[in-house]
DNA sequence: CAAACATATAAACACGTATTCATATGTTTG
DNA sequence: CAAACATATGAATACGTGTTTATATGTTTG
């Protein structure tokens, strides 16, 4: 239990720590976060995502682009039409994780 | 194992978007999640994140005062100091599964 | 209270980037 | 091949914000 540091050595922490913020930036823009939801679990089209969040076509196209290139999501052709989903499981984690920060009570007024 | 879906009703999913964004962007800024790092295990001075990441003691205390209405970090003053310390494991969590999906393999060309 | 130290705040600038508009690329169908 | 549909790309703009410089607030000590 004295070993569990984040594994930030794997990588060299430079980076890691690159890659990493790289990553939550993407997330922390409100349109793209919208578009990452809407594709979490099940693969939707472009214009499926861009109808659903009443975004434009070519701003979600954009943020796909990025997302894509982060690794964040993936895409699949399906005749005219191309779908994506989340990459992987950890997305998913990352922001299940970050809701239970945001329910957690405040403790900023007690001792440690 | 059916309805393991985020918990994306508690709380209206317009404002968890926008506070879940806001999160995001905070880490997505290299010094930020740079001062997150430094303090996410122990409590550290301003000056000690400072001296340590090499960067001024204004810019860090700026970025502190963001991290801290965010609740991502919580100030304990001792004298003339104030020590800040990460606010709570689930930011750790957060960290954690994002490095794994950046350790994660590229599946982008098989299929599901 | 004054001096020294530690942190916080304010204003200003520089820079990245989210968004829009226009257009190009790609895919199916007649 | 042309037309219709779906997505991707490029250029331009508007806006937010990370950083610096300077100064203020707060705390200990003599």
């Amino acid at each position: 239990m004295k070993d569990k540091r984040l594994p930030l050595n794997t990588l060299s922490s430079e980076e890691a720590i690159t890659q990493l913020s790289d990553l939550f930036r993407l997330m922390g823009d409100t349109s793209r976060l919208r578009i990452i939801l809407a594709c979490l679990h099940d693969p939707v089209s472009v214009s499926g995502i861009a109808e659903k969040l009443k975004l434009s076509q070519s701003l979600v196209s954009h943020h796909l682009r990025l997302l894509r290139a982060a690794r964040v999501v993936r895409s699949e052709r399906r005749g005219k039409q191309v779908f994506y989903v989340a990459a992987d499981e950890h997305i998913q984690c990352v922001i299940e994780d970050m809701l239970v920060h945001i329910e957690e009570p405040d403790y900023s007024k007690e001792e440690g």
